[in-house]
DNA sequence: CAAGGGATAAACAAAC
DNA sequence: TGTTTGTTTATCCCTT
């Protein structure tokens, strides 16, 4: 999870939201999607399907296609053929099984190591509709990093469900919260301290002993309990609503479909919070794929039935193909977080379901790609 | 005001 | 032996 300095591109534009996000959150999109996000979907054709995760990193020319709905009339009109660079075409309509699966592998997200923090953009693209007198806004990265507005129980959950399997070693879920929240790197080290201690006392977190001859380095593996996935989701959803998403953009069903994806085991009986018994998951629980040698530890010394062997669900909203677009306010202006480099063809971009002031900062981006590339 | 949750610190043991 | 990991206890602060 080494960073390759990926530069990620913040297009400065005037999004009349008053909504502020303190990070950009990492992980994948099937966690949450909430008011705040725009969603798009990478559709590309099989010829630039990238070798690796690392090829959807904003060098890609893959294009966007902002996925939501229903599509404005007016923006739906602006959804020309993609040619990006002149020798990969892509097509909105063309996408495969394969291709979604490599869409949504946000890997990259991993390797940009600068994406979260609140970073100024290497290079600005004031709006079109800035005052001419008034001075561009050239953001600087404040002096520190705020704390991040979560809990180390979401830390740990966004860095365990963020994981390719579900599962992180202390050791990992470090890195995935410094890597994640700079904040964290400068932080002294009792935060580490915090960690463990969740991992041990929160239910929610369940070590998976390792096979004897995997056995590399200290410790277990972690993994989110599925009877406690909801609740971590919507302990983590409220924290984005309350810490700046306020919009009413896409509040998706889809969501409670990917708050319904268990991962990795099956857990014995435990309590079950009320949020869980909303949405009772256990029944068609996808087995854990845990090796035949590994052991689901339970925490209350309780002996977990080993499930082995079956393919483990997928998150439905990682088959969808979305991934999450973010903004975040800085003085008073905001900016939209690309999982691209400012190079982007915004011309394929199409807004879909935004309230008035989303579709005016759609107007905005179109207006950005239009009249700057 | 009390209860509960979360953060933090610390001590300790076991594993590496 | 030092570091890391895992567990436990205690305390404080904040929110409800």
């Amino acid at each position: 999870m080494e960073s390759d300095s990926h530069t990620l591109p913040l297009l400065p534009i005037s999004l009349p939201y008053p909504a502020t996000l303190y990070h950009c959150l990492p992980f994948s999109s099937s966690l949450l999607q909430t008011s705040s996000t725009v969603h798009v979907s990478l559709p590309l054709s099989p010829l630039s399907i990238p070798p690796s995760p690392t090829s959807l990193c904003p060098t890609s020319p893959a294009s966007i296609h902002l996925k939501t709905e229903p599509l404005s009339p007016l923006l739906h009109t602006l959804s020309p053929p993609l040619f990006l660079d002149g020798q990969n075409s892509h097509c909105l309509n063309s996408l495969t099984t394969s291709d979604e699966d490599d869409l949504t592998c946000l890997n990259w997200l991993h390797q940009r190591g600068n994406l979260l923090p609140l970073q100024p953009l290497p290079k600005t693209t004031p709006l079109p509709q800035l005052e001419p007198q008034d001075p561009i806004p050239t953001p600087h990265l404040p002096p520190s990093p705020s704390k991040p507005p979560y809990s180390f129980s979401s830390l740990i959950f966004m860095a365990i469900e963020d994981s390719p399997d579900k599962r992180l070693p202390v050791k990992g879920i470090y890195e995935w919260i410094v890597n994640s929240f700079p904040y964290y790197r400068a932080a002294p080290g009792g935060w580490r301290n915090s960690v463990r201690h969740n991992l041990s006392l929160s239910k929610s977190f369940r070590r998976i002993h390792r096979d004897k001859s995997q056995l590399v380095g200290k410790g277990s593996q972690w993994c989110v309990c599925p009877e406690y996935r909801h609740a971590l989701l919507e302990v983590l959803r409220k924290a984005r609503y309350y810490h700046g998403t306020n919009s009413n953009l896409l509040n998706n069903p889809a969501l409670l479909e990917g708050a319904d994806y268990e991962v990795s085991m099956v857990c014995d009986t435990v309590e079950i919070s009320a949020l869980t018994l909303d949405n009772p998951p256990l029944s068609s629980n996808p087995p854990c794929p845990l090796t035949p040698d590994q052991v689901v530890v339970n925490m209350e010394a309780m002996e977990y039935e080993e499930e082995v062997g079956e393919e483990m669900e997928k998150d439905p909203l990682s088959d969808s193909g979305y991934i999450e677009l973010h903004y975040y306010q800085y003085h008073q202006y905001q900016f939209l977080v690309l999982p691209g480099d400012t190079e982007l063809d915004l011309e394929t971009v199409e807004i879909l379901q935004l309230d008035a002031e989303a579709q005016e900062a759609a107007g905005s981006l179109l207006d950005l790609a239009g009249g700057g590339h």
